[in-house]
DNA sequence: TCTGGATGTTCAT
DNA sequence: TGAACCTCCAGAG
């Protein structure tokens, strides 16, 4: 499940379960095993989040994280027994101490990575909502002057870290924004809208573990219409949900390959209509 | 048992 | 713009 809330959510578990005290290092699968066995042994410092990068840092190295479309990394504690710890599927890497284990498994990057490329992965990266130094000035220099659509600016990890499939369809539908829209044509107060609806809704999923992005007054109960959770675990209102009725106006929902992902929305929920605003004005 | 899809990114053309 | 890569699981047959 990886977009932004679980790699924070993946830092503060770590963080929590291994920090301070040494750890075992290894490569179960053998792709990472020469990267593992250097940090063998080594205390662990702390696990930081930028967006859905992950970094651990471990003795005096530090290891870059990125789970990708289809990456995991799980918990668990051995059993109190026999202390059996079983390999189960291709483990990339394994942490442990004497009460945890952490098994990263399928990442898109897993790798050590110096002071010099942690500077260099970070400075690619937009705000994160997610980060208390985050500037969504930031942002808005990318998205205020593009003729690209919305729907594809908030995928642009350059726009907002940490955002993804979910919560671009969500946020979007939240603010009755059409997705093929200009970034250009977006208002900067509608933009100060979304990044702050980012950051209310990325902290609830660090918080919950899932994505709920239905508000209580369009509660299913409400609108007599079924609830709709999603197979990652939260409730919402288009996401995946292609064809299905609008829990608000009862339109089904549209879907549409946008930016190699399947993008969902409401077709008269999200009608935007706007004139064409002049690249350089303030738009508010 | 097999196939396709999936919360992502990078690289080659 | 499309292919490649990584792994797991739901659904089809």
């Amino acid at each position: 499940m990886p977009e932004g809330h679980v790699t924070h959510r993946l830092a503060a578990g770590m963080t929590e379960r291994f920090a301070g005290g040494p750890v075992r290092s290894t490569s179960p699968q053998g792709r990472f095993a020469d990267e593992a066995a250097e940090l063998d042994g080594h205390r662990f410092r702390s696990a930081q989040a930028y967006g859905k990068n992950l970094f651990v840092h471990i003795g005096d190295r530090s290891v870059h994280v990125h789970l990708g479309l289809l990456g995991k990394l799980t918990f668990a504690e051995p059993d109190p027994d026999t202390d059996l710890r079983p390999v189960v599927g291709q483990i990339r890497w394994r942490l442990e101490n004497d009460r945890h284990y952490a098994d990263l498994r399928g990442p898109q990057a897993c790798q050590l990575i110096d002071a010099a490329g942690i500077t260099a992965v970070t400075e690619r990266l937009g705000p994160d909502p997610l980060r208390e130094d985050a500037d969504p000035d930031a942002g808005w220099a990318v998205v205020h002057p593009s003729a690209t659509p919305i729907g594809l600016l908030l995928m642009d990890q350059r726009v907002a870290a940490g955002v993804g499939n979910i919560f671009r369809a969500e946020v979007l539908y939240r603010h009755r924004i059409d997705p093929t829209m200009a970034g250009r044509l977006l208002r900067r107060a509608e933009w100060d809208a979304i990044w702050t609806d980012l950051v209310g809704l990325m902290h609830d999923a660090v918080v919950r573990g899932r994505i709920d992005t239905v508000r209580p007054e369009h509660d299913p109960v409400a609108t007599g219409r079924a609830p709709r959770v999603d197979r990652h675990g939260g409730e919402v209102y288009v996401y995946r949900r292609a064809d299905q009725p609008c829990l608000v106006c009862g339109t089904p929902v549209r879907t549409k390959e946008f930016g190699g992902r399947n993008l969902f929305w409401c077709p008269r929920c999200q009608r935007t209509s706007r004139r064409r605003v002049p690249v350089g004005s303030s738009a508010r």
